[in-house]
DNA sequence: CTTGCTTTCGTAATCGTTTACGGAAGTTCC
DNA sequence: GGAACTTCCGTAAACGATTACGAAAGCAAG
């Protein structure tokens, strides 16, 4: 590999210090003419050390580029400077992005992170994960559960240390803190904005039921179409992938029962339905509107850009981080959900502006 | 918010045990009636200790749920179980996917991991990772370094445990292990594929010059076209984004000069300038073949399903995993790069396919 | 000059392990 | 029956920090 040439001011560093013995406390101590017991008040600036010492210490550990231990810190102090995250292992949009802004905002207040991530089956695999992030001395945990048996899982469970959970509408218990994006809201907001279109007929692509996010996102479409007045729309169950969405779009077609409007549970689900009227000559938006969930990537170069529901998960994880934080010092935090937000593009658009194309009346499609 | 029942065998556990102190190793010597150093015998399990005493204590330390304190053990051995991985802040498919993998693997080996993601500029936050690392004790680190800049700044740092990076194509020095997944070969299938389907005018909408991935795939098609005799084919680097890919294809329908055959940098430039093909009626494949990289999930419901390039991400999480616990134990392991694969699809196909729409000659685009 | 109070710093014990060392049984052999 | 080994297990020191306690030095007041 013939290897790209890079810029290095001074690339021997790295080899510089290979495996020297770190120093320790009374390196420093020996180093400032001190005890190392006043070298650890500096470190914990503790106010019994003159101004002259704290300032000499405080060079020798510059100088010689001391760094506390924190194995020894954690062995005597039994408290700790981490915390643990457990995911499932999937590269989902949802758990993915809040992983990412979990790590962000606990790096910001001085924790690292250890993530460890589960699989199937989530009774074992969790208590697993649970004890092993124990054994590292985390002082907390916050576990993203999108699925319902994970989040099971967690309640069922024991652990020492605060474990706060991530899953969208799952309800608290005692000792496990939940915390949730309000996706329902989400869903609410997606199919109000279809209603405001003017649309009365308005179909929800769902997504998983063994997903949290799945259920209370089809509990928002069903709360705004109620909301509104309207009868209850077609509900067809996936699995979150394109596939699902391709194929059962494609049996709407077979039997000529397109609704007006589709609220898809995901992006991903929007970009398979979408395919299927797109390869039979159904036209989205003219023939029909659609409104995805998620924003992925590329959602704004969809053929057509997808309206679609965004989350926060800076805020979210924020929250979380903020919840837990309070929670390893026994103090309650109260939660507010974070509110996603409609991003409106070219999917959707009002009723009026259809074609003649779309269906007669199928307003009266069976539930489910 | 309401809350979705879930099922609970025994909702009590998580609150059963609040903060009790975690035993020792001393109370499981005291309930098996043994000593202490016969406790740390069974634990690592050494040679001199007879059946039966080790069944006893085994089956205390199950009784009374004993763990190993990690931070103790940890400070006397100076060894440690865990790894750490540094990755740069981005959501972007290719870094996510390689951390998730690894993540993987550690916990498959015994290793938890903790991770830390840096941000601009690079210099500092990269150093400053590597040493809050090593103060929590991980026993080497996996850095993943998809930026130029970022792959510099490691070689620039210096860091006592072994410091194992991915970067595609950048070469090693002596004490930073660099490994990386064989882009220029995926580049160059993709490439090939397109030279196989008859074309001779394959341009090259290409990533970010700021990113190996970027350097490395364009290596790739420019080493294919010159292995199959070809001219070289034009080349626009962009930002990975959908949103350049559309703006640039749409310069180039303006200018009418769009060539046979594109391979794209990633899936998501292929979205973009796919759509900006097909608000003008240019049409994939029909008038202009595509190729993309990634195979990010949709894209196989993209219109039309794209022909790509993936990666096997735990392949390259395996053996860079492989290369760091070698470099911890000090023993060398030879690195082999993992091959992508080509995912062939509907938006490539033979050249004398193409519609008599594609342009005349545009074989002497000028390059770059 | 002694007493007593502050300020500053040193000392010893401790956290939960590992590991080197040594001692007590038990076994084998002449 | 004792020497020489094994086999098994207990003891002590160490890892690198924190923390409670006490001592030394400085100063003010009587």
């Amino acid at each position: 590999m013939t290897g790209i040439e890079v810029p290095r001011e001074a690339n021997k560093r790295l080899q510089d210090a290979p495996l020297r013995r770190k120093p320790t406390i009374n390196d420093v101590a020996k180093l400032a003419g001190v005890s190392f017991g006043t070298v650890s008040r500096v470190l914990n600036n503790a106010p019994d050390v003159s101004a002259s010492t704290r300032e000499r210490v405080l060079q020798v550990i510059k100088d010689i580029g001391y760094r506390r231990n924190r194995a020894a810190t954690a062995l005597v102090t039994s408290r700790s400077t981490s915390i643990g995250i457990v995911s499932d292992g999937s590269p989902r949009f949802g758990p993915v992005g809040t992983l990412m802004a979990l790590e962000n905002v606990a790096r910001k207040k001085g924790y690292a992170t250890t993530v460890i991530s589960v699989e199937q089956p989530y009774a074992e695999s969790v208590q697993a994960a649970l004890d092993t992030l124990d054994d590292t001395g985390v002082g907390g945990i916050i576990v993203i559960a999108p699925l319902v048996d994970m989040a099971a899982a967690v309640w069922n469970a024991s652990c020492r240390v605060p474990v706060e959970m991530i899953a969208a509408g799952a309800s608290s218990t005692p000792n496990v803190f939940t915390y949730s994006e309000n996706q329902e809201l989400g869903a609410r907001l997606a199919t109000q904005h279809l209603v405001d279109l003017g649309h009365t007929d308005i179909a929800h692509f769902a997504g998983s039921m063994d997903w949290f996010d799945g259920r209370v996102r089809k509990r928002g479409w069903e709360a705004a179409l109620r909301d509104a007045g309207l009868a209850p729309g077609l509900c067809l169950e996936g699995d979150w992938s394109p596939r699902w969405a391709y194929e059962t779009a494609l049996q709407l077609v077979r039997e000529d029962t397109i609704p007006q409007a589709i609220f898809a549970a995901s992006d991903h689900t929007a970009l398979g339905l979408i395919r299927a009227f797109a390869e039979n000559g159904i036209r989205v938006p003219d023939d029909v509107s659609v409104v995805g969930f998620d924003d992925i990537e590329g959602s704004d170069y969809f053929m057509p850009p997808l309206t679609t529901v965004r989350q926060d998960f800076t805020a979210l994880a924020l929250m979380s981080m903020e919840v837990l934080l309070g929670a390893m010092e026994g103090l309650e935090v109260d939660r507010t959900p974070t509110a996603p937000t409609l991003v409106v593009r070219n999917s959707s658009i009002h009723a009026t502006s259809h074609h003649i194309h779309s269906p007669k009346d199928t307003r009266a499609a069976p539930k489910q």
